[in-house]
DNA sequence: AATTTTTGTTCAGCAAGGTAAACAACGAAG
DNA sequence: CTTCGTTGTTTACCTTGCTGAACAAAAATT
């Protein structure tokens, strides 16, 4: 059976998530600056994060304790085997999810940054590799991909109700859309 | 020009949003309770969430007091007019994402209802209704998504590469698919 | 009417994640 | 050698959101 959208099972599971919004961005920033300046120090990673010097030390040595970020004999900032594997799983759902919302769904720049930006540590791996054959699929050469982007094109523009489709949320027949119109963004 | 993964004006909108996680699941308690029960206590919100009484009474009178919950002249617990659209747009973005995992990615309905549940209140409304669209057409009648379907499925299954696909993330030719099975989950 | 239960609120405490300020330590420059 | 600037850490404090315990008021029972 399913279960309901407030079931504690799952909705208490964002705090319990293995690593949280800020500790994502500690890892990539360290990543990041060792590519980008060939090594990465508190003072840097605070730099680029926008934190204060206290906040990205204190979160750096909890990344420690866990085995994630070490010190290389210069005492720069590290990632271990297992951080920079958890960071390239982030960095790469960040990226299906940005060129997925830009590229299929043709969401302007800024609003997919920021939303992949909100997700990239929330989604799941097996969402995320599900996610990415669709995009490789449907962003492919092959004839039939062509001609559904180029049939999505118009029904984006016209936002026209699909001849024998079914509100696939709603299970009515195309009133959803409409209703939809009316739930507006709050302040 | 794009902004980098970690752009702060990007990476701590996380915390800045709107509505967080938990006060989104209050509203959607209370909403839920309604439908059911024809009524809602703090008691009732607090059990269907699996909370002490006291964390929903503190929630619910920050709720009140940004005047998107109210009491009824039984002193039952309220959506405004406010209230209630921001608890259907998150709803609404609930419905779109588990049904877009479940039914166009195939992923399993935990991990589905899982992921929609973390991401709902992050999703902008605009990638969530462009997100429908592409629902809707895939899952339509229409033959080429029919064809699509049918196509897909053979895809997901062998996890071929398409001819004369270029990988959306790297720009290469099919390495990546495979070199991302090397990222693992952790613990 | 008196007692017990349920309900709602408040309070102290904890954890995560920030800030600002104080402070130690190192390295360069006079 | 001393002084100054940078770096990294620590400390006190704030906010959100939870728990558990104490407590008042309302409902239900006896």
């Amino acid at each position: 059976m399913e279960k309901a959208i407030n079931d504690a099972t799952y909705w208490r599971e964002f705090d319990n998530n293995a690593l949280s919004h800020s500790m994502a961005h500690y890892l990539m920033a360290i990543n990041a600056l060792r590519d980008d300046l060939g090594y990465a120090r508190t003072t840097d990673v605070a730099e680029m994060l926008s934190v204060s010097r206290g906040a990205a030390s204190m979160a750096l040595s909890q990344l420690k304790k866990r085995g994630w970020v070490a010190e290389d004999p210069h005492r720069f900032l590290l990632l271990t085997n297992h951080g920079k594997q958890i960071t390239n799983s982030i960095e790469h759902n960040y990226v299906i999810l940005s060129k997925f919302f830009e590229r299929v769904l043709h969401v302007d720049e800024p609003t997919a940054a920021a939303d992949a930006c909100k997700i990239e540590h929330l989604m799941s791996m097996e969402t995320g590799q599900r996610l990415l054959w669709l995009m490789r699929y449907l962003l492919s050469d092959e004839e039939l991909a062509v001609r559904v982007r180029e049939r999505m094109k118009g029904f984006r523009e016209r936002c026209d109700p699909i001849q024998g489709s079914v509100c696939p949320i709603c299970g009515g027949e195309d009133e959803c859309l409409a209703s939809e119109s009316e739930a507006g963004r709050e302040s």
